[in-house]
DNA sequence: GTCTATAGTCGGATAGAC
DNA sequence: GTCTATCCGACTATAGAC
């Protein structure tokens, strides 16, 4: 079994940096050190391939996001701003299961689009509440004003994740993280009681 | 030349929707009414072609930002927010050529990535050039506060526009104007004066 | 400029020996 | 489970008649 999750594996980096008609069974093939008829003996398509990846990121994107709001922030801010953090982290050292997330997310493979999108936004849906609730706890805190409904500042904090990653594919390290600086900044000022 | 143009409109639409690998020259052809072949009367390749509608929509988002700039807004913030709108607007209407600009930003082509990417970051960084100088005025005018830098203001409204691409190839109109509703209430409490 | 026909390549997937 | 060999389809691009 540990040839299988080192196809999964190579599949899930290629993808994630070649899109999936960029990438060939030939190519995974050659990264695992198999010939590409072997593949078929884990996998029945690369469709199927595809989708187990698919599967996994989904799962691990959920416990990211849940592992980074266990931090050591004491105010909500500080917990929020830490969760923010590690977002900014990850992306920014273009972690390739990021980029698969944000990619697929976007442009799910054409012909088998509703499979991959009700896994991914699934997920999606779960890290959203994550983040709800840390918001909602911060304005029941007093740390968030009442100004601005819960509902607003939480869409203007996805808002950010998304800007990030929107920038992710385009910009270096040291870009993105001045970015999400100054991105937060602002935010902040603007929710804060 | 009325052929060529209905060529590069076409291919524009579909590799907006498509991708580059999804858009096959039979696909564009069917679209304009003719055999693929007769294609290559008027481009050398698909790559000339694609370099052709990129140079094109590079050129028209320029055009685009600044024209946004030209409103009826009083204020600056009305001027800026009007801006935004207008953004807003295009996306959540999935204006091809904005989501051709969207695409081809984080994923170019395989193959010839620098010769997209300049094209299109060269006219990204024009119109980021028009934002920071309506950005300023409003500083100067006293609208934007002085304790977030002009820097910081800029980025967060880069971060505004760069959030909304993002979820503009994942939700539907309705959804992305409400998050740009809550996106720009949260920014603009976080810069105002 | 547009057509038909075709060359040449590469992709996913299967058959069958070991 | 892995290999070699092969099929089949889709794609870009060219040749040559009209």
């Amino acid at each position: 079994m540990h040839t299988k999750e080192k196809i999964l594996m190579e599949g899930m980096e290629l993808f994630a940096t070649l899109g999936y008609n960029g990438t060939s069974m030939t190519k995974i093939a050659d990264r695992v050190g198999l010939q590409k008829s072997s593949l078929y003996a884990h996998y029945s398509s690369k469709e199927e391939l595809f989708m187990d990846v698919t599967t996994k990121i989904a799962a691990d994107y959920v416990y990211f996001v849940k592992s980074t709001f266990e931090n050591d922030g004491q105010t909500t801010e500080e917990k929020l701003y830490l969760s923010f953090q590690a977002h900014v982290k990850d992306m920014a050292n273009h972690d390739s299961s990021i980029e698969f997330y944000n990619r697929f997310s976007s442009y799910p493979p054409k012909g088998f689009e509703s499979r991959t999108l009700e896994l991914l936004r699934d997920s999606e849906e779960q890290a959203r509440k994550a983040f709800k609730e840390e918001i909602k706890k911060a304005q029941k805190a007093g740390d968030i004003t009442d100004e601005v409904s819960l509902e607003d500042a939480a869409r203007a904090f996805y808002g950010l994740l998304d800007g990030l990653s929107y920038e992710t594919s385009y910009y270096d390290m040291d870009i993105i993280e001045n970015h999400g600086e100054s991105m937060w900044k602002v935010f902040w000022r603007g929710v804060k009681a």
